[in-house]
RNA sequence: GGCGGCGUGGCCGAGUGGCUUAGGCAAGGGCCUGCAAAGCCCUCUACCCCAGUUCGAUUCUGGGCGCCGCCUCCA
């Protein structure tokens, strides 16, 4: 059974499911006023291998990830832009999904628009303001967060610290400065809803706990987010639910963020590489096996360097299996049980990722090896499990490309040239294929390439 | 200031009270190869500092130094 570090509790702790073979998951999504970053990437890889791992595992996952498609940076937006909010929600969030799909990332069961379900905020603040734990003034309605039992549960913060630093912006009349709003009173020219306290649109917080319910229900089992999320947004979130007197989610993971020479990468300190930007020059699949070779809950510096390195392993497993793809597949062997027991044990041990991949590696070490010595139906044999396991963490190996009718002729002619013990056209020849920038490759079975 | 976390070899990055050569990348040497490529073998640079506990600590405890995150929008 999966193992995950509970933020909450701070221990690593089974993950129990409400509904036995269901994992109810929910992962706070995009507010979707800009191009996807290599810190969103992160955090979106993380959830999908999780996802991923849980299926292979044989489990059922429904993965609940909201759409913000209205707040102030969008407002803001829109205004400079002299647009419609919406349009400018509508073109980052196709944006965001085409980035997505050519990160291989895998589409949420379900994706809720915040502007979608205003009518239950409204429900939800209202039942909040019956039950005392929430109140109106003249510029919005607040939550009355110290009221709250054990607020702070997941930042580990104190109401008296948090009081301590709480900062009341300008406009703002709350009863106590750590009360966060629920409801924004509308200022001229902003979208509004009609509420019973004036004309307005929801607080931040309020979109994922009648999102989460309302698709998970209560008691869902799996909450997730980046660090950066724990205080406000998700502290916020589950005090709302608590308020509310409904069981929210009973587990919380947090993955750490992405760093660029060890300071956080963010849209604030503008240090941010869009993913897009990324894929200009690397193969999806680098980023993925960059961000499983750490520790999710660990930061993670990405360079051109980390990148690169990345790039080169996954160069060798598509090495192997060019190598031994082509051999007729053996029913599987002790060795590879055992390989996807240690994958599988690592993976439930806190998704401890890198010592799965390390698994990975060594037995790619140890399929060549196989290989060298002759024995290919176990070199084979693992080598599947190598390309079954890589699957349940969503990467793909590429192994013999498909090549045109000229490329192959120049193999042919470079195979027949070898026959002959013709070096100099064979090297000619390789030249040619590697200026068409093609990998020349020799082997038992004759020239191979690949890019 | 409060809270959370981290300091591992050239880089990334796991892990453990006493042989993990973790793994990857990079570097050097060798084998293989017509030459390469790929691969295999070998080598190298480690556990921030100081005390303590212990037969023994990189791993436990305390202190110090340094770093990061959150406390404000943020994956």
């Amino acid at each position: 059974m999966l193992q995950l570090f509970d933020t909450a509790t701070q221990k690593i702790t089974p993950l129990t499911m409400r509904d036995p073979g269901i994992v109810g998951l929910y992962v706070c999504g995009p507010t979707v006023y800009g191009p996807a970053h290599v810190g969103h990437g992160r955090a979106l890889l993380t959830y999908d291998i999780l996802r991923r791992f849980l299926e292979y595992t044989g489990l059922a996952v429904r993965h609940v990830s909201n759409i913000t498609d209205i707040d102030d940076k969008i407002i803001n937006l829109a205004r400079a832009e002299n647009r419609p909010f919406l349009a400018v929600a509508q073109e980052w969030e196709a944006r965001w999904w085409a980035t997505m799909d050519k990160m291989g990332v895998l589409r949420p069961t379900a994706t809720p628009h915040a502007t979608a379900y205003v009518t239950e905020m409204i429900d939800l603040i209202a039942s909040l303001i019956d039950r005392d734990f929430a109140y109106a003034t003249d510029d919005g309605v607040y939550l009355r967060a110290g009221r709250v039992p054990h607020y702070g549960l997941l930042s580990h913060q104190s109401i008296e610290d948090r009081r301590a630093g709480a900062r009341v912006e300008l406009g703002e009349h709350k009863e106590d400065p750590i009360d966060f709003v629920l409801w924004k009173i509308a200022k001229p020219g902003e979208p509004t809803w009609p509420s019973p306290w004036g004309e307005g649109r929801p607080g931040w917080h309020t979109e994922c706990v009648v999102m989460s319910l309302a698709l998970l229900g209560e008691g869902f089992d799996l909450h997730g987010g980046g660090q950066d999320l724990i205080f406000p947004h998700h502290d916020n979130e589950r005090a709302q639910a608590t308020a509310n007197g409904q069981h929210f989610a009973r587990h919380w993971m947090h993955n750490g963020l992405v760093t660029v020479a060890g300071e956080k990468m963010s849209k604030s300190l503008n240090n941010f590489t869009t993913l897009d930007e990324l894929l200009e020059h690397c193969d999806p699949r680098s980023y993925r096996l960059l961000v499983a070779r750490a520790h999710y809950r660990s930061p993670l510096e990405v360079n051109a360097t980390t990148i690169e390195s990345a790039a080169s392993s996954l160069a060798r497993i598509d090495a192997l299996v060019r190598r031994l793809g082509e051999i007729v597949p053996l029913a599987p062997s002790e060795e590879a049980d055992g390989l996807r027991q240690r994958f599988v044990t690592a993976m439930e041990n806190d998704l401890d990722s890198p010592s799965a991949v390390a698994e990975i590696f060594e037995a790619v070490r140890r399929a060549n090896s196989l290989s060298d010595l002759g024995d290919l139906a176990a070199a084979r044999a693992l080598t599947d499990m190598v390309q079954e396991l890589l699957g349940a963490l969503g990467i793909e190996v590429h192994g013999s490309e498909v090549v045109d009718s000229d490329v192959a002729d120049l193999v042919a002619r470079r195979d027949l040239a070898r026959l002959d013990r013709d070096f100099a056209a064979s090297d000619l020849l390789r030249a040619e294929l590697e200026a068409l920038g093609w990998v020349v490759e020799d082997t038992p079975a004759g020239t191979r390439v690949h890019r």
